[in-house]
DNA sequence: TATTGTTATACTCTATAACTATA
DNA sequence: TATAGTTATAGAGTATAACAATA
């Protein structure tokens, strides 16, 4: 067996790693989770606060300077005027295409210098990675 | 071949799930980052600074918290009266058991429920991982 | 002069408490 | 009353610029 220890500090070292690579330096985690989120599936503030395991106040300030740089946008819900829909824009889909792009390349070459076993491997794992993910 | 992005993503995914048990819930990611540096080997605020990648009115900043809290202490360089030695005290040591301990015991739940191949696809890997933590 | 550490100041992200509008 | 969003205010971490002490 692997040491334990070991293999939990170099999966966090690895995404350190992953996640160094930005398209743009100015832009945070906190801000690329958003825009992440609400690439696939518009949201609203309370939803993403507590996907994000931010508080709402957090998150509303993170979705003003998002809204300010034109990244996001946020529309009245129709159902319920109480609610708020945040969505992407244009420009916010072009700095996700591009972030994406740069941590692609990176991981790309890293995978693919590995052998079949070694890809075998990780194709094992990814079933319990997203189980954990969720967790 | 799995999704290169999807793996990607689990990987940031899982390590932050793993990060987000701490023994102190005051303690931050900047804190505990030099509290582990330091707990093998005493160094400079510089050498620190450099190695967390931070600047270093940001680590002394963070090196006053931790020697108010008593984790570390500030030593003057016996050979040159300029440097500053930082090193690590009981109580430091102490937390950083308590943090390893409940990262471990997670960790350890979610390896236990592994299958024999999915445990054996975590030691393939565990050298390649290693590879790609030092890039 | 160069190096090491620190102080001064400001910006971002986070939180709790309080407020507004709607259901 | 309860819910969704926001505003007010404060604490922690980070940065750049400037300063002090020593080599």
């Amino acid at each position: 067996m692997a040491d334990e220890d070991e293999l939990r500090i170099l999966l966090q070292r690895v995404a350190r790693r992953i996640r160094s690579n930005r398209a743009d330096g100015t832009m945070s985690d906190a801000k690329l989770g958003v825009l992440f989120r609400v690439e696939h599936e518009a949201a609203s503030p309370g939803s993403l606060a507590e996907r994000e395991r931010v508080t709402p106040p957090s998150m509303n300030r993170t979705l003003n300077t998002l809204e300010q740089a034109g990244l996001v946008k946020r529309a009245p819900d129709p159902d319920d005027a109480r609610k708020v829909v945040v969505s992407i824009t244009a420009a916010g889909r072009e700095l996700i295409a591009e972030t994406r792009r740069l941590r692609t390349a990176w991981f790309s070459h890293r995978l693919a210098e590995l052998t079949a076993e070694e890809r075998a491997a990780f194709d094992t794992l990814v079933p319990v990675l997203r189980r954990w993910a969720e967790l």
